[in-house]
DNA sequence: TCCTAATAGTTCATAAATGAACTAATATTG
DNA sequence: CAATATTAGTTCATTTATGAACTATTAGGA
């Protein structure tokens, strides 16, 4: 007989989950500032927060998405001003995706609620506890991301 | 001027591209044994391995899903052969999910798999570091799991 | 008890994400 | 320097996930 299966023990469980609330705590706050685009776009302003004037491929890459899907999410971006496309002048294939001021603002408000929720629930824990658990995500993140297969 | 937009600081970011990286390798995995059902049904499974004869309303809370979508992967797994629907007899209105033997067997299948990503992916973190992050994880997913509104 | 809430689940229309086929531009190679 | 292959992005058909309306059952209050 198998011993008792803990979910938590897994990180497919566990990254799953916490994604899913962190979904449902962030879109009644994107409804009420009247932004009317689903919550996976803002993957990709954290791309772009972290250095704008990227590809659509490298966004795909880097959200785990395909280019369909990304393409969807920045015509939602563009429609609501807080994207741009430019063609790539050194290559014309290229779109290059830029924040608009609108786009930058956005980041405070999602600063803002990233740190009040962090702080309200997760007291138990020090915080270097939580940098840890954000350093082992991150790692496994950046072991596996250039690892699945290259259809994105 | 802002400082540097750090995405590995965020749980938001972190857990939904690392659960977006663990669906393309366990994808893969799932054709290659037969099963054409989404990978998210694996979630289903996943509640049902620590303790079968729940219903589709606890199911929902716990993948933090909604009914009509708890509906449809049940309908799956059921063609699959993975799991029964059996009428509560102390109440009506409930469905209770069972394993079959084949929705046993499953499991073993996934935490071979679990596991051996987690060593070959995570050979520069102690286990005590793991731990923690998992430790995190699982607060976060505690303390939020009862807050979201009620619709599901 | 009877009448009205509330609840679990189903169904169906809609939204979101994907895969495959297509276009335009660049890279490669003979 | 053609001819072909590869690449980035778009479009559209299909799959997956959701929201809202509906059914059946139980709970709760007059």
């Amino acid at each position: 007989m198998l011993a008792d299966f803990n979910p938590y023990h897994h990180f497919g469980f566990l990254t799953h989950r916490v994604a899913r609330l962190m979904d449902q705590f962030m879109e009644p706050m994107l409804k009420s500032k009247g932004y009317h685009f689903p919550v996976s776009c803002i993957g990709i302003l954290a791309d772009l927060w972290s250095g704008d004037g990227i590809t659509q491929k490298e966004l795909g890459t880097s959200m785990v998405k395909t280019k369909s899907s990304v393409n969807k999410m920045l015509e939602a971006l563009e429609n609501h001003g807080l994207v741009t496309k430019k063609v790539d002048p050194d290559d014309k294939r290229n779109k290059l995706i830029f924040l608009t001021a609108k786009g930058h603002e956005f980041r405070e408000l999602l600063e803002k609620q990233s740190l009040f929720y962090q702080s309200k629930y997760l007291q138990e824990h020090s915080d270097e506890e939580i940098n840890i658990a954000k350093s082992v995500l991150k790692s496994i993140y950046l072991n596996l991301k250039d690892k699945v297969k290259t259809a994105y």
